[in-house]
RNA sequence: GGGCCAUUAGCUCAGUUGGUUAGAGCGCAGUCCUGAUAAGACUGAGGUCUCUGGUUCGAGUCCAGAAUGGCCCA
């Protein structure tokens, strides 16, 4: 006997219970273990930091991270799932700084770096215990007990490991990046911080003359003085001014202004106010390159250095006569300005990556605070407060053409609402762009659902890469193992502890050992070269390198595990996580494993869309439209919210999350499963039906040999779906199944389980739909796990106490290729159209399907008769017709209006007829009855299985068919006598009126 | 400003190498069936396939441009 399942069912509840059972029963666990001889499939947590509470992007991150090694644990696979939390980083610091009340890295500084990172390991994990809670509940199975954690020593000591490596190699070097800098925190910001910080503003908005000394186009006098007309609204930057720039393809002119020549490109002239002057010469801008101009400010002669933008930032000798030139880009503007582009290397990204390209020189004016450095007349003040002494000096030498103010959005730091600098400061790079052609052709092994991101965003992304800026001056990460030499400057890198620990004179070791700030910083020995004081480098690594490094980090490689890389841990088989990671954790991994190893990270990789919400717009706080994940969970359960994620839509693309959405799946594909099992459960258990017992070698009828073939197709696509990394057109396959099963097998096959005799047709129809639920309960354990599990306890646990004790230790159902007929599966499928063709035809003509017909005509051709003939009796019990008779779709159409009802066109139609002999009525009649019978038992209160007494009074037509058809009538409600006469007192009475006729009912339990 | 993705019925989504009349679910209206019943079936209404051009005998599908939304950069 099976378990009781009823129609209704709460699912939050019931996977509480699951939970609970797979606890007690340590399923996870044995699902791995019992494996453990099979292949080993490998998958990689991509760290979270558990500072915050999940939301339900993580839900569906973690569902598509969970999907794939359950499936192949089912395939036999030894599959270890270990959790990783990402625990340094900027997100971290910020939150302890808001916590202090903190504005500036100076108010760190006065803290203690000590007490600060104390606080941010604490703060780290904030929301762990609500990670685990949402983990667990989702069902994601992962060792929680045992993850790797990035803050670790031995995880820093295998990141230290890994950029020793990589300068061994030389690909590890210092160089500049401009970055938005804010001049009172005296901190850079990350692009996150910059986005919450612009602002509209006031600014200059100045055009300024340089002065042509060299390289003058043809054909213009030069005794007259000529200038390049540029623009800009940063004038404090002007001093820094190395280069123009200018468009090579577009039109420049040359205007002549008061015994002055003006060059600007020839389309901004109006724009500038130069329209109504004459031009005294044109020429496209490729012909400006290389010309020479005066610098407004020659650098010598302020006391400031001038370096060379080649490696090493060489120190550039003083010249009196300094002269810079003009060089083409690509992104000079023709909107605005005019066309020729000021260049100050260390105050603009796209400057700084142009002096690079074209060896300009490179001066810096101002120092960290953003104050105005050597001997300018305004010198020492804040760069905005010097922006109009820098114009009044210029104007004053003729230099200032024009002068405005401009309103336009400006970066403002989001602390303190100072206007942000972009500033060249030094940092540590790792070398990428030597590895560019291995990143590439390591990519080329990587499978990438979707497809495009190969090529795409991540193909694009490593065909434009630039040098990986990979350090942080900040607190809490893992430190940069780099130490220079007080007196010589030489930098040496450690890659490991006992390597520090074995350094000359190395002194600072406190124990306990904390490689993080500021103990580390305390290490100190001597330099190899010149016995000086060797002192690590104040910075810090970007936290994405901590995630990167996850594949060995986690394993304390080479310290541990040496034979990690060779013995099936490495690389990756799977891993997923949403779009944004691709230039995140994605290329962190993929960049690391290239330059270590020169292997690919990882083999195939799901990369998700986001989740929006229901009208497609991102979800905030300050919207207010975030959905809270446990509020879904609790509602509709687990599986509900991960079969919408696996299903609603292709993974990568964008979701339009609604509650509404989880709920319309929980009612369109749960609940109808819930259904059918709990019909198949309550029809088994009145028959005392036991699954795989001897018993009558039943012949399976045409219909249970169809749905086990279209059961064995759906073992094979559902299969072949989770091979590719495609949950969704799996799950839709299932789902579609499903409909099928419930829609036409079981409505189908209803009158099978609930006839009173047991015979073989009987049995063959239990054994048929038992292997469906069994085998749906395995397809769907790696989707949604908990209905899977219910429905497995209650039908195999109950039955074979040999097998597996729960479905997640199941083997993965492999399909009987020889039970799939496609001719039947064609033949099903027609008959379904039929039907549906028949069902519109009486629609029309008005007469109910419980009305019996004589015949239905079917307007085929000669092969789709043949299907049809096969699966007759379906048909014609669907419609309820006496006979199917077959005609050409032109002769049958011509039925129509002669006593039939005709709907469809080719390739098929159905008419029926519109007249309906007495022996039909009385039939229609006798069924009607049978129906309101059934409709009685119930609102009495009776079980399906009781036997009653039927009562009936009515006129003599009543009478008439209650005899003729009293042995269909009986075998249908289960009655055991038709009494003609007044029910007794106390049995449940109705009076209906059937097709005119007054009927008096009543239904007697017998007991 | 650049790159990638998306845009198909009121809503959520399918739509294969270009090929007959563009589909499903939900919702809506109506009808039916019913001991799976807070399900189910059928019918109907609902589409300038975001827009503009192009290639082609033929475009939802290929190409170019634009718009809107999303993501990543700047």
């Amino acid at each position: 006997m099976f378990n009781p399942v009823g129609s209704k069912v709460n699912f939050p509840q019931l996977e509480e219970n699951i939970l609970g059972l797979w606890k007690s029963k340590n399923v996870f666990q044995r699902s791995v273990e019992a494996r453990r001889g099979g292949t080993r499939f490998v998958f990689y947590e991509g760290p979270p930091t558990a500072n915050g509470s999940p939301g339900i992007h993580h839900v569906l991150a973690r569902v598509f991270k969970d999907v794939i090694p359950r499936y192949k644990a089912m395939k036999g696979y030894w599959t270890p799932r270990i959790a990783g939390w990402d625990t340094h980083g900027l997100p971290i610091e910020l939150e302890v700084e808001k916590e202090l009340g903190f504005s500036s890295k100076a108010d760190i500084e006065k803290f203690g770096i000590d007490k600060f990172n104390a606080r941010c390991r604490e703060s780290v994990f904030g929301y762990l215990k609500e990670w685990e809670a949402m983990t667990e509940r989702i069902a994601f199975w992962v060792d929680l007990e045992h993850p790797y954690i990035t803050m670790d020593n031995d995880y820093i000591e295998t990141c230290w490991w890994a950029i020793k490596g990589m300068w061994d190699k030389e690909l590890i070097y210092q160089g500049y990046k401009v970055t938005p800098h804010c001049p009172r925190c005296g901190t850079s910001l990350s692009s996150h911080e910059v986005a919450l910080g612009y602002q509209d503003a006031d600014d200059p908005s100045v055009y300024i003359k340089f002065k042509v000394v060299k390289g003058l186009p043809d054909g213009l006098s030069s005794d007259k003085p000529a200038y390049f007309l540029a623009w800009t609204t940063t004038p404090w930057t002007l001093p820094g001014n190395t280069a123009l720039a200018i468009d090579d393809e577009a039109e420049y002119s040359v205007v002549e202004v008061d015994g002055e020549y003006l060059i600007l490109a020839d389309t901004l002239r109006e724009r500038v106010g130069l329209g109504d002057y004459k031009v005294v010469g044109r020429m496209r801008g490729r012909e400006l390159v290389g010309a020479e101009y005066k610098p407004l400010f020659n650098p010598h002669e302020f006391g400031i250095e001038r370096r060379r933008m080649s490696s090493g930032l060489p120190l550039q000798e003083a010249v009196k006569d300094l002269t810079y030139r003009v060089i083409a880009t690509d992104f000079v503007s023709l909107d605005e300005g005019t066309g020729i582009v000021h260049m100050a290397p260390a105050y603009g990204e796209v400057d700084y990556e142009a002096g690079l390209e074209k060896n300009l020189d490179f001066v810096h004016t101002v120092d960290l605070q953003g104050r105005v450095i050597g001997t300018y007349p305004f010198s020492g003040k804040f760069v905005k407060d010097a922006d109009p002494l820098i114009l009044d000096d210029l104007k004053s030498r003729g230099l200032l053409f024009r002068s405005e103010t401009i309103r336009h959005t400006y970066p403002f730091c989001w602390r303190c609402e100072t206007p942000l600098l972009y500033y060249a400061k030094q940092t540590w790079y790792i070398r990428t762009t030597a590895v560019k052609d291995d990143l590439i052709a390591r990519n080329e092994e990587i499978n990438w659902y979707p497809e495009h991101i190969k090529y795409g965003r991540f193909g694009d992304w490593l065909q434009n890469n630039v040098d990986w800026a990979f350090s942080r001056e900040r607190y809490w990460g893992t430190p940069l193992p780099i130490w220079q030499c007080e007196s010589c400057g030489n930098y040496e890198c450690v890659g490991s502890v006992r390597e520090l620990e074995n350094k000359a004179s190395f002194s600072g070791f406190k124990e306990p050992l904390d490689l993080h700030r500021p103990f580390v910083d305390e290490m100190t020995f001597n330099c190899s070269k010149c016995k000086g004081k060797m002192r690590r480098v104040p910075e810090v690594i970007d936290c994405w390198f901590d995630s990167g490094a996850m594949p060995i980090a986690q394993h304390h490689y080479p310290f541990d595990n040496e034979a990690l890389l060779e013995d099936g841990r490495f690389p990756a088989d799977y891993i997923s996580e949403a779009v944004d990671q691709t230039r995140g954790w994605f290329y962190s991994l993929h960049a690391i494993s290239t330059l270590l190893f020169n292997r690919r990270c990882f083999s195939n990789v799901i990369c998700l869309g986001h989740v929006l919400d229901a009208r497609g717009e991102k979800m905030s706080k300050a919207k207010g439209n975030v959905v809270e994940p446990w509020a879904v969970i609790n509602r509709y359960g687990a599986d509900a919210l991960r079969w919408y994620f696996f299903t609603s839509t292709a993974a990568g693309n964008v979701y339009r999350f609604a509650e509404e959405a989880v709920a319309e799946v929980s009612r369109r594909f749960l609940s109808t499963l819930w259904n059918v099992y709990s019909f198949f459960v309550t029809y088994a258990n009145i028959d005392r039906f036991t699954p795989g017992g001897e018993g009558v070698s039943s012949e399976p009828s045409e219909l249970d040999r169809w749905i086990i073939s279209e059961l064995n197709q759906l073992v094979v696509d559902v299969d072949a779906g989770l091979d590719a990394y495609n949950p969704t057109e799996a799950g839709r396959r299932i789902e579609s199944f499903v409909n099928d099963l419930s829609n036409w097998y079981v409505r189908r096959s209803r009158r099978r389980f609930w006839k009173s005799e047991s015979d073989a047709d009987k049995l063959a129809a239990y054994t048929t739909l038992y292997e469906c639920l069994v085998a749906l309960s395995k397809l769907l354990a790696p989707f949604t796990p908990f209905l899977a599990e219910e429905m497995y306890q209650n039908l195999v646990g109950s039955a074979f106490p040999e097998a597996p004790d729960s479905v997640h230790l199941a083997d993965f159902p492999v399909a009987d290729e020889a039970k799939i007929d496609r001719q039947l599966s064609a033949d099903i499928q027609l008959a379904m159209k039929v039907s549906s063709l028949g069902r519109a035809a009486r629609s029309q003509a008005g007469i109910k399907v419980r009305q019996p017909l004589a015949v239905n005509y079917v307007g085929i051709d000669l092969k789709g008769r043949e299907s049809l003939e096969r699966v007759k009796p379906q048909i014609l019990e669907e419609l309820n017709v006496k006979e199917l008779k077959y005609d050409s779709v032109e002769n049958v159409a011509a039925l129509d209006g002669k006593g039939y009802v005709v709907v469809g066109e080719s390739p098929c139609n159905s008419a029926v007829p519109t007249e309906i002999p007495p022996e039909l009525e009385a039939e229609g009649m006798a069924r009607e009855i049978v129906r309101r019978l059934q409709a009685m038992r119930r609102s009495a209160g009776f079980d399906i299985a009781d036997h009653i007494i039927t009562y009936y009074q009515g006129e003599a037509y009543i009478k008439q068919v209650m005899g003729d058809f009293a042995d269909y009538i009986k075998q249908e409600t289960l009655s055991r006598q038709l009494v003609d006469g007044v029910p007794e007192e106390g049995v449940f009475t109705e009076r209906h009126k059937l097709s005119g006729y007054d009927i008096l009912l009543g239904v007697k339990r017998l007991t």
